[in-house]
DNA sequence: CTAATTTGTCAAGTATGTTTTACAATTTAT
DNA sequence: ATAAATTGTAAAACATACTTGACAAATTAG
């Protein structure tokens, strides 16, 4: 399932995904595909794309049920 | 670093390393690695500890700094 | 409308998360 | 003191996160 979460919060910094990336030292298809949905990142990734938005691993990554 | 949240959650319900790696569907050397804190798991595997500890995100895995 | 930026996607390669097997060290129970 | 359970650790194999390069579709700017 996508990140919607992820998408806003980036949208609300006014940030590319390649902005986002080159914050996070990642490539651009990597946020591409978070934000997508189709796979499982490492925590210490979402921890870093966390700092870069100014948000908690809760208000990007948790998920209830 | 170590992950002593964890440690602690882990205790505070009274499972082995093994017994929670059996509940979360990994191997026991993961929880221990993860633990110990000489790796990086996924974000999936922590919601999945998350969830079989009682805890979130936030309070396992988040780090300020 | 046109050009430039951004996003979606694919394939092949590299790095690393995770498993399996195995054994020694430590802790807990009898 | 002894046995049983738990934990720490290591190496080889496997699964998958992540990169690089490339191109088309969609969005935004001029």
């Amino acid at each position: 399932m996508k990140n919607l979460r992820l998408k806003a919060a980036r949208a609300a910094m006014d940030l590319s995904q390649q902005a986002l990336a080159d914050r996070v030292g990642v490539s651009r298809q990597t946020i591409n595909a978070i934000e997508k949905g189709d796979y499982n990142p490492t925590v210490n990734l979402c921890i870093a794309i966390c700092k870069a938005l100014g948000k908690t691993l809760d208000e990007l990554f948790w998920e209830e049920n």
